[in-house]
DNA sequence: TGTACATCAGTGAACGCGCGTTCACTGATGTAC
DNA sequence: TGTACATCAGTGAACGCGCGTTCACTGATGTAC
């Protein structure tokens, strides 16, 4: 890495820092583009040089996850059932959000409080979700548009949600993919309440 | 109803019309405030009477009908079991959707593709999962922060939205409740794909 | 039924604000020879 | 190793834009008597 890649890497680390810091104490409605520039220690147009808008500052290491569940489906061995390794590529992508930073835990809890970046990590979550059903169909040989593919990705993905929310929030400290376990007990048992519609 | 108010419903409605049309001409961020309360046939200090913010408007159906499926859930008879109460109730929320306007449905549309209305659709979906949430643990007589409340109330939102979209865009004019039968028959029978996590 | 007053929708111009863009430029870093 | 040139990060001021707010006001509707 020459010394300008470097020096772009130290820049783009000290606007997450200093944008961090902002939001955190004045919110991120609160802090303008002017203001995080300014602590940064760059100017403002440098700051739209490395991040095209406001929300982009927040979403950076979302974006660069995206896919995460989809390539641990598909670097799973061709020997597991769908399931089996559905589950494996489940448990190694919230082992990862396990290990995050307690800075990525920061930029995630603003995220969740501003409007306009939530908006664009849910589109995120929706990317996700669709990267995975393709991986799925691929892996069973299935047509993408059958419908149990669908359900399938967006069961795993309602369990990985829960599981982070858990996580981040929940009653006690258990890792996500402990909580990604206690959901499952109740997603696919005999026990589980689901509507069961009328006139079946 | 007086005078009064009848000529506020109908302004609201020019409002939302008049909206409608220009979002679906040029897009929601092509379209300014001015534009709308001008073919709305009003001043822009009225538009923001009745709308204290852009994405109001598109919101205002939406937000009128938070809280659905819990009330539905909380009007059904004592006798039935927490499943059988939570069919009817998700049953008779998309019957509802099913039987919306056209209008309605050409909101959405909107509401789809623009990023800040979409964002608080999504907060109205959560607010409306919390509601559930709770209708349900008082039915059961249960914790409200019991997992299996939460599983339950995250498993049925998902049905609905699964069954919303398709019945939306899906390759054939079933209604929505059709489409969550179908979904359904995935979700809860032996034939269901779900990730099982290694090391049970 | 009429009168006097209260209430409130409607008005449009002016404004503050911050996002994101653009510009012509400087100077540091990288590279070819 | 030095020189000449290319590349590109960084700059800050100025700007366009549209959202949402505020203001003092008009006039229609509602109500009390």
């Amino acid at each position: 890495m020459g010394l300008r890649e470097l020096k772009a890497e130290q820049t783009r680390a000290a606007v997450l820092d200093a944008a961090l810091d902002a939001f955190e104490e004045r919110g991120y409605d609160g802090t303008t583009m002017e203001e995080i520039a300014e602590a940064a220690g760059i100017g403002i147009a440098t700051l739209y040089r490395y991040f095209p808008s406001k929300d982009q500052i927040l979403l950076d290491p979302s974006t660069r996850s995206i896919g995460g569940i989809a390539r641990h489906l598909e670097a799973r061995p061709a020997g597991e059932s769908v399931s089996e390794a559905l589950g494996h590529a489940l448990e190694e992508f919230l082992a990862e959000a396990d290990d995050d930073s307690a800075f990525h835990r920061r930029l995630r809890a603003q995220l969740d409080r501003a409007a306009v970046p939530r908006a664009r990590l849910w589109d995120l979550w929706h990317q996700e979700r669709a990267l995975l059903e393709d991986a799925i169909a691929r892996r069973a040989g299935a047509d993408p548009d059958d419908l149990w593919v669908a359900v399938a990705a967006h069961t795993t993905m309602m369990i990985a949600e829960m599981a982070l929310d858990y996580a981040r929030d929940g009653c006690d400290d258990a890792p996500a993919s402990e909580w990604a376990r206690r959901v499952l007990a109740f997603v696919g048992s005999d026990a589980a309440v689901l509507p069961r519609l009328p006139r079946g």
